[in-house]
DNA sequence: CGGAAAAATGCAATCGTTTGCAAATTGCGC
DNA sequence: GCGCAATTTGCAAACGATTGCATTTTTCCG
């Protein structure tokens, strides 16, 4: 006993655990301390001050999920990553960690708590259901559409308060916030074709929908130049697997092609590690550009070639859409502008 | 209301939203549909397949808010990232998300949920209370102590179910998993000296401890070689002013230095662009050696030498620790061995 | 000082699930 | 078919905070 109350001297944990002792201490009833700790006006000022210096004293903190069950509302969005083409993606892709940094920033600046899971839909065809049914969180985003257009699709019917980071589609029912990846991709072709590259490769998954426009644009670029068709090739983002995947593909095909445009910056700086191991002058021999713009692509030698993708406004899009349509608004996609920055590889 | 039922069709959402709805669907009492979800042998087999199915059939979960305040459990693990001496350092830093990356991983194996917190401690000196007192947790992660070692002392007194990743150091009261910084500091430091090195410089922040542990490390080493003390150049860890920083450092010691040790891979790829861009040779005028071998230190040019910190293994540890907790177990700390990659910049 | 309006507080139901205990049902041996 | 034990079920009270409504207290003005 000795124990708990020196631990509650300290932390204030302890003896005024509920509303209810709260309000034992202070001589008033628990609705009142539950309205003067929600600081409505209904109360008198003097009883509040009392009632907060006591919370303060004892280190009072309200029950969440008490709370949240009676107002039906829990203070926490949901994020989810589905790890849908490629299991690993998400540890060695960067971008997705930065975009969950600045998410996490502006959902607490906005008062909201993160709840973050990452998913395997080919186990569990349900993951979205059953994260929205679970009670626990008020909306959702879902960061990358990866392979799971349709089953978002199928949830924005009956489903206000999610958004998604991704690609938009002509017609599309649920809300997006993303980069204009085809106009992205047509400006990464276009540096390529302007620094006097012919033949195009485009290094990436194509069945990630985000990475399929990026191919898309390429593709207009070289039509639009009457330049023959960019070839594919497919190339996982896990690091083992895209390592090896992109030496076999240089290796096929190093002489026929004289520009590569990679889905991310980060298998560019692969693609840039294993043309030099071969001896592949860059930009001489082959040009080079990628995509994201994160810190490594001004780290390279020589620095890449890229599209910028504007992470911080991506990150504060979503929450902004995300909060209005909890209040209940109808809402537009987002999408943000790409943007050549020029380096030394193409 | 064709709308909803349409919609409750498709997704499940709408008609049974709570155990007596669908109680009343099976014909008997919510206490019977709870024990049967549960999977509690008290009820009758066929009973518990009639629920389930109409369970499937109606895409029924069970609030988990209401079941948390039942159980006085969540099913939730808190994690949180103090940005105490760096409030920008978690979005360069990888590290730190890769670990993350781990840990959801990990938790879902396990069954549990991750709940993401960032903070900034100086803005806001009750972090960790009111984290652990929310009532939405049922046990916390502290990622890096960052400068905040005293108050985590101080909780770990009262609040059993916390891990910390971080530094350990002799005689602390909270629990950690963590590198053996002061070990692979003097693996980085033996191994530039062994290369050639005399005038040792560490880069990074000494008030972060677990650099200062490195940092101490490498000035084992130097003592032990009898070699003049290694020079601290206290750097941030933010790209932008990490970058000037190390411009900095090396315009004003390059002359006098001939080795640096970089608190981590990130800094050091920075160093490494930056002795680039003023001419200097890595590894000949100056040997260079990173910490963490994250991804990037394969891909410099040349590689990086570094020391690995195995983070998967670090995650698993933390959760491993942390459910031992949970379940009432005193458990120490877990320092896990550094090991040296020697690549080519020492 | 009386009385009505305004302000502050208390009461009790409620959110949806779990669980101890009691009641009902079933099974079984004779 | 009876009695007793073993299974299944139902009942109702929690968990801790919120909030509409009723009640009390205060304020203010004639």
């Amino acid at each position: 006993m000795n124990e708990d109350k020196s631990a509650d001297e300290k932390t204030g944990r302890g003896t005024v655990r509920t509303i209810t002792d709260l309000a034992r201490l202070a001589g008033v009833s628990p609705g009142t301390v539950s309205r003067a700790l929600a600081g409505k006006s209904l109360v008198n000022t003097k009883t509040r001050e009392k009632i907060e210096a006591i919370a303060r004293e004892h280190g009072f903190r309200p029950n969440q999920m008490a709370s949240g069950l009676r107002r039906q509302k829990t203070g926490v969005i949901g994020v989810v990553i589905p790890l849908g083409h490629d299991s690993r993606q998400q540890i060695s892709d960067s971008f997705f960690m930065t975009l969950l940094g600045f998410l996490a920033d502006e959902l607490t600046r906005q008062g909201y708590d993160l709840m973050l899971r990452r998913v395997v839909p080919e186990n569990d065809a349900d993951w979205l259901d059953r994260f929205i049914g679970s009670g626990m969180i008020d909306g959702v985003i879902v960061i990358g559409q990866s392979d799971q257009f349709d089953r978002i699709e199928d949830v924005a019917d009956g489903y206000g308060p999610m958004v998604v980071w991704g690609n938009h589609t002509e017609g599309q029912r649920h809300c997006v916030v993303g980069t204009d990846n085809r106009l992205g991709g047509r400006l990464a072709a276009e540096r390529l074709i302007a620094a006097g590259a012919k033949r195009l490769a485009f290094l990436g998954d194509t069945t990630a929908i985000e990475f399929a426009a990026r191919f898309a644009g390429a593709q207009d670029a070289a039509r639009r130049m009457d330049l023959p068709p960019v070839m594919a090739l497919p190339t996982h983002l896990s690091p083992e697997r895209a390592a090896e995947e992109i030496a076999a593909h240089i290796a096929a095909h190093a002489g026929a092609i004289d520009g590569i445009f990679a889905a991310t910056d980060t298998l560019a700086a692969l693609c840039l590690t294993e043309l030099h191991a071969r001896g592949v002058a860059v930009p001489g021999d082959i040009k080079l550009a990628g995509f994201d713009d994160l810190p490594i692509a001004r780290q390279t030698v020589p620095p890449l070639t890229t599209v910028r993708q504007d992470i911080a406004a991506g990150a504060r899009g979503l929450v902004d859409l995300l909060l209005r349509r909890l209040a209940g608004e109808q809402t537009e996609s987002l999408i943000l502008p790409a943007q050549l920055v020029a380096r030394q590889t193409a």
